[in-house]
DNA sequence: AAGAAAAAGGATATAAATGTCCTTTATTGA
DNA sequence: TCAATAAAGGACATTTATATCCTTTTTCTT
């Protein structure tokens, strides 16, 4: 059910440079790492991969940062879990065995089957601009990490 | 989605006692770790939290080892979760926020909450007793790691 | 009482995830 | 061409999860 730190900072990340989509400029690492109050380099070490992988673009030098291409809003989760998570994030047994395997199953397998597929099914379908709000402030602010409930 | 290891060999400890319950001698780590071939040491401090807990039995010395008591079948899956994942495993947001809150939800808490609650539905109801099988050997030979796919 | 067996407990080791820092490379504007 | 800016890349530090080992305590058998 949880996914890594890299994982929320990944799609928050990208969250954010989609959200400012219209802005003529691009955003630095700076201004995603403080808004988002997430720590500033790890941030982006997975900000390349992101680029790597092609969900977002970037490029440097003075007035450089990230934009989003082509693909980004595109994006469905699944690839920023894959990317994240690792390839077989989807088909590791959650009892730790090598491979999770209907023909041989563990005894959980049978029981979370259907939620395992039915949220393997919603990550595949959400687009990154599915998860976009309208309200842009509002938005930024559920994006910010916040300490107290 | 994914469990701890820890999680994977408590539970897989738990079931191998469990299914043994009808045996007259008591179930030593070594014999569970040959068995589902876990790491014995590891095994054994996870074992200890599991008794400690009160979800199995165990006495030391000669023909020590562990052993069902009245709370064992009954545990729900879902304190054998917490026990291991920590009692925080289903308030924890996916994109590493302070606290899953639907009140100020993260952009992927609504996409989710119908099947994180699903889920944590059926961790709460599945019953150890309920992913026992008749079938002895059979089950053992879905207890044990297996390599090969 | 003595010795053996086995869990409990604690100390340490290794690996992976997370986080920080510094250097290099690319881009822009003067 | 030069200085400033920002991502990319790599080295290193810290923390957490996983794994191993050794000692202590308990219990049983003789
Ligand atoms: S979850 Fe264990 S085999 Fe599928
Ligand atoms: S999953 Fe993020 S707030 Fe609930």
């Amino acid at each position: 059910m949880t996914f890594s730190k890299s994982f929320g900072y990944a799609l928050r990340g990208i969250l954010y440079v989609s959200l400012l989509k219209d802005e003529p400029r691009k955003i630095s690492i700076d201004e995603i790492a403080e808004k988002l109050s997430v720590p500033r380099h790890f941030l982006g070490k997975i900000m390349k991969a992101v680029v790597k992988a092609g969900i977002l673009s970037s490029t440097r030098g003075l007035q450089g940062g990230f934009f989003i291409n082509e693909k980004t809003l595109g994006t469905p989760l699944l690839t920023i879990i894959l990317l994240t998570e690792g390839n077989n994030y989807f088909n590791t047994c959650l009892l730790s065995m090598r491979k999770c395997n209907s023909s041989n199953p563990c005894p959980l397998h049978n029981k979370v089957e259907e939620h395992k597929d039915g949220l393997l099914q919603i990550y595949g379908q959400t687009l990154v601009s599915d998860l976009l709000q309208d309200d842009k402030a509002d938005f930024i602010k559920s994006l910010a990490t916040v300490e107290a409930a």
